[in-house]
DNA sequence: GGGCGGCTCTACAACGTTGTAGAATCAACG
DNA sequence: CGTTGATTCTACAACGTTGTAGAGCCGCCC
């Protein structure tokens, strides 16, 4: 049995193709009667429009593209994950687009290939330059997340990186952390990870604390092994931290094991936070405070608004939406001698 | 500028619509010049072919799905990064198909709908049924992973789950551990979590130690917290266990945390080992000794394999591949008084 | 009662692609 | 020299859908 397509519909009906099709758009112009028959047979044979037939049509398919730079990172696989219910939820179907970090000839061709699949793009361009996201087809509605690109006119949804930075130092400074390393820093990007920076100074500032060069450790990646290898040098330095922030979790949770490695103990000798309050930070041991952005604000935020950008619903100029956070503290920076 | 269709490139080139389209396509019975000169107006243009229309002409889309319980779960994460990788090598896309675990009526509607836009689906069905599976599109290829469904006829790729818990088993045994508990049996499912309960059981039996049923914890699902939760039961009992087998990696940090926050040292007092060897296992406190399935081989053999179907270049019946593991021993389970 | 406008439905064309059939050319063969 | 077959290309139709234009009907107003 093949599927059902509208010209069995309609025959099942007794009315035209056409008829069908108006049924299916909800266009007003058809009579109560006529409507309750036509949809009696779209459910007896189980009709389901073809898209890629409407798309023909209409221009549309109904699918909308998330590109991450990897999706086995945890964070964005959180990400991912709400964005698939969200959209799923408002009739969306999303197809996700690893972009590799460095973007290769090859993934930008696949990209270009797809472009005229798709409706529109959520993008997080963590690793992408402005040009690979400007390199998009400009009719393309893009939502970017977390990272402002200068050179793009696009729609931005992100949390205060500033404020959430300048929050988790001076919660160290609170609890008596006087020399606070930051681990994540990225001098060649202009992103997110500056903004973070700065919070991180103006909170040392307020608090009347030096900045201390050797104690922002760049970081080439956001991985494991990144913070791994940059708390290692954190602690061969003269004069170790005595707290340090890093970037995201995944840093985070590298230093610890490097931390770990040296004898050393969380948060008796080493305060750390994180950044993104993966579902890990609950159940590390130490267990992780870490920056927590509303990551469902974030995913529904950002369909709903590519949704009325790829509709036409909304036309303005690129937005700045900014998402609640919250710092949810545990036991990596309980003072000393508490558990939390 | 609009996009560039057939028939631009076709008037640049200065031969039909065909012509090009089967320059295209490879087809044999083109002149090298005419195909240079094609080829040269394809590449001014920048013209690429429009998917939903070669969909509705052939009936492929390029497009298959991976149905993940999750996505954000670290290893299906991880899987669904490979796989991604290696379709876009073959020239395939992935759609990615967040099931939810309990699959709700709108979710099934929706892949319904997707249905027809798909070519083929490579399905993790952790937590979904053998009636989900089926209730797929018959003439649709699946390919299964990890979980063998016995009323589908699909083609499936795992690990020898069976001898991989019992490898894992006797690495604990051969530590002398003797009170040997698992967590995460799932006695209502018929899957994975059998096998390598089996596996666990053939090495108790083969030690000539005798299964104690309160050492077998059951997990309702494969989260940090069921972990968590099992492990804290473990520990309440009269005679808690000196080893853990957890099913997933997942479940082993749970217990981790949940023998930390009893004051307890792994491996000193208790001896944990995980399932999947998710990045993560290299950096927890401890280090986690984890059963490692080859990814890399699971994902281009599940694409290869599902890419075969759609052709037609593999017709028979479903296949059973077996890929390799290893057993990856960490701190998680070094010997008393031994860091690795 | 003639005309107008709203409602309901239909026929047809079009979206961009590829399969089919066949036209045109050329070389080789009997 | 006519026929055959291989090569190269083209015209046309079709995939399933929706926009456009318009036909037919009804009720209402002047």
């Amino acid at each position: 049995m093949v599927t059902p397509r509208l010209k069995d519909v309609a025959a099942l009906a007794g009315v035209s193709v056409k008829t069908v099709s108006n049924v299916i758009n909800d266009y007003p112009f058809v009579r109560e009667e006529t409507r309750v028959r036509v949809q009696l047979a779209i459910d007896k044979l189980r009709y389901r429009p073809n898209l890629s037939a409407r798309r023909l049509r209409t221009g549309r398919s109904g699918l909308i593209a998330l590109s991450l730079p990897e999706i086995s990172t945890p964070y964005f696989g959180e990400i991912a994950g709400l964005i698939v219910d969200v959209a799923e939820q408002r009739g969306w179907t999303v197809l996700i687009d690893q972009t590799g970090g460095e973007r290769s000839h090859e993934q930008r061709t696949a990209a270009g290939i797809r472009a005229d699949l798709i409706d529109g793009s959520i993008a997080s361009p963590l690793s992408m330059t402005a040009a690979d996201i400007a390199a998009l087809d400009p009719h393309h509605p893009v939502v970017l997340l977390g990272e402002q690109l200068a050179m793009v006119a696009a729609d931005h949804i992100a949390i205060d990186n500033v404020r959430a930075a300048r929050e988790t130092t001076e919660h160290l400074i609170s609890l008596g952390c006087r020399r606070i390393a930051v681990i994540g820093a990225r001098p060649r990007h202009n992103g997110t990870a500056n903004l973070r920076l700065e919070g991180y100074r103006l909170a040392l500032d307020d608090a009347g604390l030096r900045p201390v060069r050797s104690l922002v450790a760049p970081a080439s990646d956001f991985h494991l092994a990144d913070g791994y290898a940059a708390m290692q040098a954190l602690l061969r330095t003269r004069r170790p931290p005595d707290a340090v922030f890093c970037f995201n979790d995944l840093l985070a949770f590298g230093a610890l094991r490097a931390v770990a490695e040296a004898g050393l103990a969380v948060p008796g000798d080493i305060k750390i936070c994180g950044f993104d309050d993966i579902e890990l930070c609950r159940y590390s041991s130490p267990t992780l405070t870490s920056v927590s952005p509303d990551k469902r604000a974030i995913a529904e935020t950002a369909v709903d608004l590519l949704a009325r950008r790829i509709t036409g619903a909304e036309t303005g100029p690129g937005q700045d939406i900014v998402v609640p956070h919250t710092l949810e503290v545990r036991d990596s920076t309980a003072p000393a001698g508490q558990r939390r």
